[in-house]
DNA sequence: ACAAAAGTGTTAGGCCTACACCCATGA
DNA sequence: TCATGGGTGTAGGCCTAACACTTTTGT
Protein backbone atom coordinates (compact mmCIF):
# COMPACT_ATOMS: atom_id res chain seq x y z
CA UNK A 1 0.00 0.00 0.00
CA UNK A 2 2.08 2.78 1.39
CA UNK A 3 5.36 2.98 -0.59
CA UNK A 4 8.27 3.75 1.26
CA UNK A 5 10.23 5.39 -1.09
CA UNK A 6 12.40 7.76 0.93
CA UNK A 7 15.05 5.88 2.70
CA UNK A 8 18.03 7.20 4.99
CA UNK A 9 20.90 5.95 7.26
CA UNK A 10 19.36 6.85 9.86
CA UNK A 11 16.23 7.81 11.27
CA UNK A 12 14.33 11.15 10.04
CA UNK A 13 12.05 13.15 12.53
CA UNK A 14 9.08 14.66 10.44
CA UNK A 15 8.86 18.35 10.51
CA UNK A 16 5.75 20.57 10.67
CA UNK A 17 4.82 23.94 11.11
CA UNK A 18 1.63 24.79 13.24
CA UNK A 19 0.35 28.64 13.35
CA UNK A 20 -1.04 30.59 16.30
CA UNK A 21 -3.47 33.27 14.75
CA UNK A 22 -4.31 35.62 17.25
CA UNK A 23 -7.23 38.59 16.42
CA UNK A 24 -9.37 41.08 18.00
CA UNK A 25 -12.92 41.51 18.88
CA UNK A 26 -12.88 45.32 20.52
CA UNK A 27 -13.09 43.23 23.73
CA UNK A 28 -11.08 40.12 23.69
CA UNK A 29 -8.46 38.29 22.50
CA UNK A 30 -9.34 35.10 20.15
CA UNK A 31 -7.59 32.59 18.54
CA UNK A 32 -8.07 30.81 15.41
CA UNK A 33 -8.34 26.98 15.40
CA UNK A 34 -9.30 23.95 13.79
CA UNK A 35 -11.35 20.76 14.22
CA UNK A 36 -8.99 17.82 13.90
CA UNK A 37 -10.94 15.37 10.86
CA UNK A 38 -8.33 12.52 11.01
CA UNK A 39 -6.91 10.54 13.82
CA UNK A 40 -5.22 10.92 16.32
CA UNK A 41 -7.24 13.66 18.26
CA UNK A 42 -9.70 13.24 15.56
CA UNK A 43 -12.83 15.86 16.71
CA UNK A 44 -10.33 17.79 18.62
CA UNK A 45 -9.62 21.28 18.66
CA UNK A 46 -6.04 21.85 17.23
CA UNK A 47 -3.87 24.86 15.85
CA UNK A 48 -4.02 25.07 11.92
CA UNK A 49 -0.73 23.29 10.74
CA UNK A 50 0.71 20.48 8.69
CA UNK A 51 4.08 18.69 7.42
CA UNK A 52 6.07 20.42 5.64
CA UNK A 53 7.33 19.92 2.31
CA UNK A 54 11.03 19.10 1.40
CA UNK A 55 10.85 21.98 -1.18
CA UNK A 56 9.01 24.37 1.12
CA UNK A 57 10.90 26.75 4.14
CA UNK A 58 8.70 26.68 7.74
CA UNK A 59 7.46 29.93 6.66
CA UNK A 60 6.33 28.89 3.40
CA UNK A 61 4.74 26.10 5.01
CA UNK A 62 3.14 27.56 7.68
CA UNK A 63 1.14 29.75 5.17
CA UNK A 64 -0.19 26.93 2.59
CA UNK A 65 -1.46 25.39 5.74
CA UNK A 66 -3.25 28.04 7.08
CA UNK A 67 -4.69 29.11 3.47
CA UNK A 68 -5.54 25.15 3.10
CA UNK A 69 -7.07 24.49 6.46
CA UNK A 70 -8.74 27.94 7.06
CA UNK A 71 -9.18 30.34 3.92
CA UNK A 72 -6.63 32.72 5.27
CA UNK A 73 -4.41 33.65 2.75
CA UNK A 74 -1.67 36.74 2.90
CA UNK A 75 -0.38 36.49 6.48
CA UNK A 76 2.51 37.50 7.76
CA UNK A 77 3.35 34.96 10.00
CA UNK A 78 6.63 34.93 12.19
CA UNK A 79 8.15 31.82 13.86
CA UNK A 80 8.69 31.97 17.67
CA UNK A 81 9.87 28.39 18.94
CA UNK A 82 10.54 24.77 17.72
CA UNK A 83 8.76 22.24 20.15
CA UNK A 84 11.01 19.00 20.12
CA UNK A 85 9.29 17.08 22.65
CA UNK A 86 10.37 13.35 21.88
CA UNK A 87 7.03 11.83 22.63
CA UNK A 88 4.65 15.28 21.67
CA UNK A 89 3.43 13.28 18.68
CA UNK A 90 1.62 9.71 19.37
CA UNK A 91 2.57 8.23 16.28
CA UNK A 92 6.20 9.15 15.38
CA UNK A 93 8.74 11.67 15.93
CA UNK A 94 7.46 14.88 14.92
CA UNK A 95 9.57 18.34 15.76
CA UNK A 96 7.09 21.45 15.01
CA UNK A 97 8.00 25.14 14.31
CA UNK A 98 5.47 26.96 15.71
CA UNK A 99 4.28 30.44 14.31
CA UNK A 100 2.30 33.57 14.93
CA UNK A 101 0.65 36.07 13.55
CA UNK A 102 -1.77 38.96 14.45
CA UNK A 103 -4.50 39.30 11.68
CA UNK A 104 -7.78 42.05 11.41
CA UNK A 105 -10.68 40.36 12.70
CA UNK A 106 -12.62 42.93 10.43
CA UNK A 107 -11.05 41.84 7.39
CA UNK A 108 -11.13 38.14 7.35
CA UNK A 109 -14.88 37.42 8.85
CA UNK A 110 -16.17 34.89 7.05
CA UNK A 111 -12.51 34.20 5.39
CA UNK A 112 -12.59 31.21 7.07
CA UNK A 113 -14.02 28.77 4.59
CA UNK A 114 -13.49 25.61 5.80
CA UNK A 115 -16.44 24.81 8.51
CA UNK A 116 -14.26 23.43 10.95
CA UNK A 117 -12.46 26.67 11.63
CA UNK A 118 -13.27 28.73 14.28
CA UNK A 119 -12.40 31.63 16.37
CA UNK A 120 -12.10 31.30 20.51
CA UNK A 121 -11.58 33.89 23.15
CA UNK A 122 -8.44 33.64 25.27
CA UNK A 123 -10.11 32.71 28.24
CA UNK A 124 -12.41 30.22 26.90
CA UNK A 125 -10.25 27.57 24.34
CA UNK A 126 -11.22 24.04 24.81
CA UNK A 127 -8.53 21.22 25.37
CA UNK A 128 -6.07 20.96 22.14
CA UNK A 129 -4.60 18.50 20.67
CA UNK A 130 -0.89 17.21 20.80
CA UNK A 131 0.67 19.88 22.58
CA UNK A 132 -1.04 22.54 21.42
CA UNK A 133 -2.23 24.09 24.48
CA UNK A 134 1.40 24.33 25.62
CA UNK A 135 2.58 26.24 22.05
CA UNK A 136 -0.79 28.77 22.82
CA UNK A 137 0.65 29.39 25.99
CA UNK A 138 3.83 30.11 24.50
CA UNK A 139 2.49 32.75 21.87
CA UNK A 140 0.73 34.45 24.36
CA UNK A 141 3.75 35.24 26.82
CA UNK A 142 5.27 36.03 23.69
CA UNK A 143 2.32 38.33 22.01
CA UNK A 144 2.51 40.14 25.71
CA UNK A 145 6.26 40.90 25.60
CA UNK A 146 6.02 42.20 21.69
CA UNK A 147 3.50 44.48 22.76
CA UNK A 148 5.31 46.21 24.97
CA UNK A 149 8.23 47.06 22.44
CA UNK A 150 6.75 47.02 18.77
CA UNK A 151 3.39 48.75 17.49
CA UNK A 152 1.87 45.36 16.71
CA UNK A 153 -1.16 45.71 18.10
CA UNK A 154 -2.55 47.74 15.43
CA UNK A 155 -2.56 44.98 13.44
CA UNK A 156 -5.05 43.68 15.16
CA UNK A 157 -7.37 46.50 14.63
CA UNK A 158 -9.12 47.75 11.75
CA UNK A 159 -7.48 50.97 9.67
CA UNK A 160 -8.97 53.09 11.80
CA UNK A 161 -10.05 53.41 15.49
CA UNK A 162 -10.40 54.77 18.53
CA UNK A 163 -8.32 55.22 21.44
CA UNK A 164 -10.82 53.11 24.09
CA UNK A 165 -10.29 50.43 21.62
CA UNK A 166 -6.57 50.38 21.48
CA UNK A 167 -6.60 50.60 25.06
CA UNK A 168 -9.38 48.15 25.22
CA UNK A 169 -6.61 46.39 23.10
CA UNK A 170 -3.67 46.57 25.72
CA UNK A 171 -5.65 45.87 28.47
CA UNK A 172 -7.23 42.59 26.89
CA UNK A 173 -3.48 41.43 26.03
CA UNK A 174 -1.46 42.49 29.15
CA UNK A 175 -4.20 41.27 31.76
CA UNK A 176 -4.10 44.78 33.42
CA UNK A 177 -5.84 48.34 33.65
CA UNK A 178 -4.74 51.75 32.75
CA UNK A 179 -6.12 55.03 33.46
CA UNK A 180 -7.68 56.32 30.31
CA UNK A 181 -5.96 59.86 30.34
CA UNK A 182 -2.41 58.87 31.21
CA UNK A 183 -3.24 56.28 27.84
CA UNK A 184 -4.06 59.17 25.71
CA UNK A 185 -1.60 61.07 26.70
CA UNK A 186 1.14 58.45 26.09
CA UNK A 187 -0.18 57.63 22.84
CA UNK A 188 -0.53 60.90 21.73
CA UNK A 189 3.02 61.65 23.25
CA UNK A 190 4.68 58.78 21.15
CA UNK A 191 3.57 60.35 18.19
CA UNK A 192 3.07 57.16 16.04
CA UNK A 193 -0.97 57.87 15.64
CA UNK A 194 -3.00 60.33 13.15
CA UNK A 195 -6.06 61.55 13.35
CA UNK A 196 -8.17 59.61 11.08
CA UNK A 197 -10.58 62.83 10.31
CA UNK A 198 -10.22 66.57 11.59
CA UNK A 199 -13.37 65.66 13.78
CA UNK A 200 -16.85 67.15 12.51
CA UNK A 201 -17.04 70.72 13.45
CA UNK A 202 -19.91 70.70 15.60
CA UNK A 203 -19.94 67.19 16.49
CA UNK A 204 -21.29 65.90 20.38
CA UNK A 205 -18.31 64.70 22.35
CA UNK A 206 -19.61 61.37 22.88
CA UNK A 207 -18.66 60.51 19.14
CA UNK A 208 -15.26 59.33 20.00
CA UNK A 209 -12.20 60.23 17.76
CA UNK A 210 -10.98 58.16 15.12
CA UNK A 211 -7.09 57.20 14.78
CA UNK A 212 -5.28 55.51 12.30
CA UNK A 213 -1.65 53.88 12.67
CA UNK A 214 1.02 56.18 11.05
CA UNK A 215 4.05 53.61 9.95
CA UNK A 216 5.92 56.05 8.74
CA UNK A 217 6.14 57.82 12.00
CA UNK A 218 6.83 54.81 13.94
CA UNK A 219 9.79 53.85 11.21
CA UNK A 220 11.02 57.06 11.78
CA UNK A 221 11.33 56.70 15.68
CA UNK A 222 12.68 52.98 15.38
CA UNK A 223 15.30 54.63 13.22
CA UNK A 224 16.87 56.64 15.87
CA UNK A 225 16.74 53.53 18.77
CA UNK A 226 13.44 54.40 20.55
CA UNK A 227 13.62 53.85 23.86
CA UNK A 228 14.80 51.00 25.56
CA UNK A 229 15.76 49.95 29.12
CA UNK A 230 19.45 51.08 28.43
CA UNK B 1 28.01 0.01 2.22
CA UNK B 2 25.45 2.71 3.26
CA UNK B 3 22.26 0.89 4.64
CA UNK B 4 19.12 2.98 4.75
CA UNK B 5 17.15 1.07 6.51
CA UNK B 6 14.78 4.29 7.85
CA UNK B 7 12.30 4.85 5.00
CA UNK B 8 9.07 7.30 5.01
CA UNK B 9 6.28 7.59 2.41
CA UNK B 10 7.48 11.07 2.01
CA UNK B 11 10.56 12.89 2.06
CA UNK B 12 12.16 14.06 5.75
CA UNK B 13 14.46 16.60 6.23
CA UNK B 14 17.19 16.11 8.44
CA UNK B 15 17.85 18.27 11.78
CA UNK B 16 20.22 19.80 13.64
CA UNK B 17 21.15 21.77 16.61
CA UNK B 18 23.98 24.41 16.51
CA UNK B 19 25.26 26.31 19.30
CA UNK B 20 26.49 30.09 19.60
CA UNK B 21 28.50 30.08 22.39
CA UNK B 22 29.05 33.31 23.73
CA UNK B 23 32.12 34.50 26.83
CA UNK B 24 33.78 37.93 27.49
CA UNK B 25 37.33 38.38 28.07
CA UNK B 26 37.32 41.39 29.69
CA UNK B 27 36.92 43.79 26.62
CA UNK B 28 35.14 41.92 24.01
CA UNK B 29 32.75 39.82 22.90
CA UNK B 30 33.76 36.12 21.88
CA UNK B 31 32.11 33.43 20.06
CA UNK B 32 33.10 29.74 20.31
CA UNK B 33 33.57 28.21 16.72
CA UNK B 34 35.04 24.92 15.66
CA UNK B 35 37.01 23.68 12.78
CA UNK B 36 35.29 21.28 10.56
CA UNK B 37 37.47 18.16 10.05
CA UNK B 38 34.65 16.85 6.96
CA UNK B 39 33.18 17.52 3.65
CA UNK B 40 31.58 19.70 2.99
CA UNK B 41 32.99 23.14 4.31
CA UNK B 42 36.39 21.16 5.36
CA UNK B 43 38.49 23.34 7.16
CA UNK B 44 36.22 26.16 7.88
CA UNK B 45 35.30 27.28 10.59
CA UNK B 46 31.62 26.44 12.24
CA UNK B 47 29.25 26.76 14.75
CA UNK B 48 29.80 23.60 17.03
CA UNK B 49 26.42 21.52 16.37
CA UNK B 50 25.20 18.36 14.63
CA UNK B 51 22.31 15.84 13.50
CA UNK B 52 20.03 15.10 16.33
CA UNK B 53 19.08 12.01 17.45
CA UNK B 54 15.91 10.54 16.89
CA UNK B 55 15.01 10.49 20.58
CA UNK B 56 16.69 13.57 22.22
CA UNK B 57 15.24 16.71 22.43
CA UNK B 58 17.23 19.76 20.37
CA UNK B 59 18.34 21.35 23.50
CA UNK B 60 20.14 17.60 24.15
CA UNK B 61 21.39 17.69 21.43
CA UNK B 62 22.65 21.17 20.98
CA UNK B 63 24.61 19.93 24.90
CA UNK B 64 25.61 17.04 23.20
CA UNK B 65 27.25 18.12 20.39
CA UNK B 66 28.97 21.12 22.36
CA UNK B 67 30.59 18.72 24.64
CA UNK B 68 31.86 16.18 21.65
CA UNK B 69 33.21 19.52 19.86
CA UNK B 70 34.56 21.58 22.50
CA UNK B 71 34.32 19.59 25.56
CA UNK B 72 31.95 21.91 27.13
CA UNK B 73 29.51 20.46 29.45
CA UNK B 74 27.38 21.47 31.74
CA UNK B 75 26.11 24.77 29.60
CA UNK B 76 22.40 26.28 29.80
CA UNK B 77 21.66 26.52 25.85
CA UNK B 78 18.22 28.15 24.96
CA UNK B 79 17.14 27.70 21.25
CA UNK B 80 16.46 31.25 19.71
CA UNK B 81 15.54 30.37 15.87
CA UNK B 82 15.04 27.80 13.19
CA UNK B 83 16.90 28.09 10.18
CA UNK B 84 15.23 26.42 7.22
CA UNK B 85 15.79 27.73 4.13
CA UNK B 86 15.99 24.70 1.25
CA UNK B 87 19.42 25.10 0.02
CA UNK B 88 21.33 26.07 3.88
CA UNK B 89 23.44 22.62 3.08
CA UNK B 90 24.78 21.69 0.10
CA UNK B 91 24.09 17.61 0.54
CA UNK B 92 20.51 17.31 1.58
CA UNK B 93 17.90 19.32 3.09
CA UNK B 94 18.61 20.15 6.62
CA UNK B 95 16.73 22.28 9.39
CA UNK B 96 18.93 23.69 12.29
CA UNK B 97 17.50 24.45 15.57
CA UNK B 98 19.80 27.35 16.70
CA UNK B 99 20.89 27.67 20.32
CA UNK B 100 22.92 30.11 22.45
CA UNK B 101 24.48 30.46 25.76
CA UNK B 102 26.64 32.29 27.68
CA UNK B 103 29.92 31.31 29.63
CA UNK B 104 32.58 32.33 31.49
CA UNK B 105 35.71 32.13 30.22
CA UNK B 106 37.17 32.37 33.59
CA UNK B 107 35.71 28.73 34.37
CA UNK B 108 36.10 27.44 30.92
CA UNK B 109 40.25 28.19 30.34
CA UNK B 110 41.52 24.83 28.96
CA UNK B 111 38.37 23.19 28.81
CA UNK B 112 37.83 23.10 25.27
CA UNK B 113 39.75 20.11 24.57
CA UNK B 114 39.08 19.76 21.21
CA UNK B 115 42.04 21.21 19.30
CA UNK B 116 39.86 22.62 16.67
CA UNK B 117 37.91 24.50 18.66
CA UNK B 118 38.82 27.93 19.78
CA UNK B 119 37.63 31.83 20.61
CA UNK B 120 37.44 34.34 18.31
CA UNK B 121 36.46 37.78 18.73
CA UNK B 122 33.15 39.43 17.78
CA UNK B 123 34.63 41.67 15.81
CA UNK B 124 37.52 39.14 13.72
CA UNK B 125 35.18 36.26 13.18
CA UNK B 126 36.35 34.12 9.93
CA UNK B 127 33.90 33.15 7.13
CA UNK B 128 31.85 30.08 8.03
CA UNK B 129 30.25 27.22 7.41
CA UNK B 130 26.92 26.85 5.47
CA UNK B 131 24.71 29.85 6.75
CA UNK B 132 26.40 29.96 10.32
CA UNK B 133 27.45 33.65 9.44
CA UNK B 134 23.71 34.33 9.13
CA UNK B 135 23.04 32.88 12.40
CA UNK B 136 25.88 34.25 14.00
CA UNK B 137 24.47 37.45 13.35
CA UNK B 138 20.97 36.73 14.38
CA UNK B 139 22.42 35.25 17.64
CA UNK B 140 24.37 38.65 18.43
CA UNK B 141 20.74 40.75 17.44
CA UNK B 142 19.01 38.63 20.19
CA UNK B 143 21.97 38.57 22.57
CA UNK B 144 21.12 42.70 22.36
CA UNK B 145 17.50 42.69 23.09
CA UNK B 146 17.79 39.96 26.01
CA UNK B 147 20.80 42.20 27.87
CA UNK B 148 18.26 44.63 28.22
CA UNK B 149 15.50 43.21 29.89
CA UNK B 150 17.42 40.12 31.92
CA UNK B 151 20.95 40.18 33.30
CA UNK B 152 21.58 37.63 31.43
CA UNK B 153 25.35 39.37 31.21
CA UNK B 154 26.23 38.14 34.63
CA UNK B 155 26.50 34.57 33.22
CA UNK B 156 29.75 36.08 31.11
CA UNK B 157 31.15 37.89 33.94
CA UNK B 158 33.03 36.04 37.03
CA UNK B 159 31.34 35.49 40.25
CA UNK B 160 32.85 38.59 41.55
CA UNK B 161 33.56 41.67 39.08
CA UNK B 162 33.99 45.45 39.05
CA UNK B 163 31.62 47.83 38.09
CA UNK B 164 33.85 48.76 35.06
CA UNK B 165 33.89 45.60 33.95
CA UNK B 166 30.20 44.80 33.91
CA UNK B 167 30.23 48.21 32.27
CA UNK B 168 32.68 46.99 29.56
CA UNK B 169 30.42 44.24 29.40
CA UNK B 170 27.56 46.23 28.22
CA UNK B 171 29.65 48.43 26.26
CA UNK B 172 30.39 45.66 23.86
CA UNK B 173 27.69 44.28 23.86
CA UNK B 174 25.74 46.93 22.71
CA UNK B 175 28.23 48.55 21.03
CA UNK B 176 27.69 52.01 22.75
CA UNK B 177 29.52 53.98 25.68
CA UNK B 178 27.88 55.02 29.08
CA UNK B 179 28.72 57.92 31.33
CA UNK B 180 30.47 56.16 33.76
CA UNK B 181 28.96 58.06 37.02
CA UNK B 182 25.54 57.11 35.30
CA UNK B 183 26.17 53.48 35.24
CA UNK B 184 27.25 53.10 38.39
CA UNK B 185 24.32 55.30 39.65
CA UNK B 186 21.78 53.43 37.43
CA UNK B 187 23.31 49.55 38.42
CA UNK B 188 23.17 50.26 41.86
CA UNK B 189 20.09 51.55 42.26
CA UNK B 190 18.62 48.34 40.66
CA UNK B 191 19.47 46.52 43.51
CA UNK B 192 20.55 43.67 42.07
CA UNK B 193 24.44 43.86 43.18
CA UNK B 194 25.45 43.34 46.65
CA UNK B 195 29.42 44.37 47.27
CA UNK B 196 31.51 41.30 47.52
CA UNK B 197 33.50 42.78 50.75
CA UNK B 198 33.01 44.91 52.69
CA UNK B 199 35.68 46.92 50.86
CA UNK B 200 38.93 46.82 53.15
CA UNK B 201 39.13 50.12 55.57
CA UNK B 202 42.27 51.71 55.14
CA UNK B 203 42.46 50.63 51.33
CA UNK B 204 43.08 52.67 48.74
CA UNK B 205 40.68 54.41 46.25
CA UNK B 206 42.74 53.13 43.75
CA UNK B 207 41.31 49.32 44.01
CA UNK B 208 37.96 49.31 42.60
CA UNK B 209 35.35 47.81 44.51
CA UNK B 210 33.86 43.89 43.81
CA UNK B 211 30.44 43.22 43.18
CA UNK B 212 28.45 39.87 42.88
CA UNK B 213 25.05 39.69 41.08
CA UNK B 214 22.38 39.02 43.67
CA UNK B 215 20.11 35.97 41.88
CA UNK B 216 17.75 36.50 44.99
CA UNK B 217 16.84 40.40 44.82
CA UNK B 218 16.56 40.22 41.13
CA UNK B 219 13.82 37.09 41.23
CA UNK B 220 11.87 39.63 43.49
CA UNK B 221 12.09 42.08 41.18
CA UNK B 222 11.22 40.02 38.31
CA UNK B 223 8.36 38.67 40.55
CA UNK B 224 6.51 42.13 40.85
CA UNK B 225 7.07 43.24 37.44
CA UNK B 226 10.30 45.23 36.78
CA UNK B 227 9.48 48.07 34.29
CA UNK B 228 8.77 47.43 30.97
CA UNK B 229 7.63 49.90 28.38
CA UNK B 230 4.10 49.76 29.75
C1' DA C 1 -33.08 61.02 35.70
C1' DC C 2 -29.60 58.02 35.33
C1' DA C 3 -25.86 55.31 33.54
C1' DA C 4 -22.26 55.08 30.31
C1' DA C 5 -18.72 56.85 27.30
C1' DA C 6 -15.59 60.64 25.88
C1' DG C 7 -12.80 64.48 26.54
C1' DT C 8 -9.61 67.23 29.19
C1' DG C 9 -5.00 69.25 32.85
C1' DT C 10 -2.32 69.54 36.90
C1' DT C 11 0.86 68.22 40.30
C1' DA C 12 4.40 65.74 42.70
C1' DG C 13 7.87 62.48 42.55
C1' DG C 14 11.21 59.79 40.27
C1' DC C 15 14.33 58.82 36.64
C1' DC C 16 17.55 60.23 33.07
C1' DT C 17 21.22 62.91 31.38
C1' DA C 18 24.95 65.77 31.25
C1' DC C 19 28.68 67.29 33.43
C1' DA C 20 33.88 68.17 36.72
C1' DC C 21 36.82 67.41 40.24
C1' DC C 22 39.76 64.79 43.52
C1' DC C 23 42.65 60.96 44.93
C1' DA C 24 45.89 57.20 44.48
C1' DT C 25 48.93 54.69 41.89
C1' DG C 26 52.35 53.07 38.49
C1' DA C 27 55.24 54.39 34.80
C1' DT D 1 55.09 64.59 37.16
C1' DC D 2 52.03 62.75 34.37
C1' DA D 3 48.65 59.64 32.68
C1' DT D 4 45.36 56.44 34.14
C1' DG D 5 41.60 54.57 36.60
C1' DG D 6 38.40 54.90 40.40
C1' DG D 7 35.14 57.30 43.18
C1' DT D 8 31.52 60.77 43.96
C1' DG D 9 26.92 64.66 43.47
C1' DT D 10 23.92 67.93 41.43
C1' DA D 11 20.65 70.47 38.55
C1' DG D 12 17.27 70.58 34.74
C1' DG D 13 14.18 68.27 31.98
C1' DC D 14 11.16 64.70 30.99
C1' DC D 15 8.15 61.01 32.01
C1' DT D 16 4.90 58.81 35.07
C1' DA D 17 1.11 58.13 38.05
C1' DA D 18 -2.60 59.66 40.46
C1' DC D 19 -6.50 62.08 40.39
C1' DA D 20 -12.32 64.64 39.08
C1' DC D 21 -15.36 66.96 36.56
C1' DT D 22 -18.15 68.06 32.41
C1' DT D 23 -20.71 66.90 28.27
C1' DT D 24 -23.61 64.06 25.64
C1' DT D 25 -26.52 60.47 24.60
C1' DG D 26 -29.35 56.20 25.02
C1' DT D 27 -32.49 53.91 27.99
Amino acid sequence: MEELKYCYKYPHPSVTADCVIFGFDGMSIKVLLVKRGVEPFKNMWALPGGFMHIDETAEECARRELQEETGLSNVAVEQFHTFTDVRRDPRERVITIAHYALVKLSEVKGGDDADAASWFSQHDIPSLAFDHDHILRMALKILKERICFEPIGFELLPEVFTMTELQNLYEAILEVKFDRRNFYNKMLKLGILTEAEPRPEGASRRIASKYRFNATKYAELKQKGFRLEF
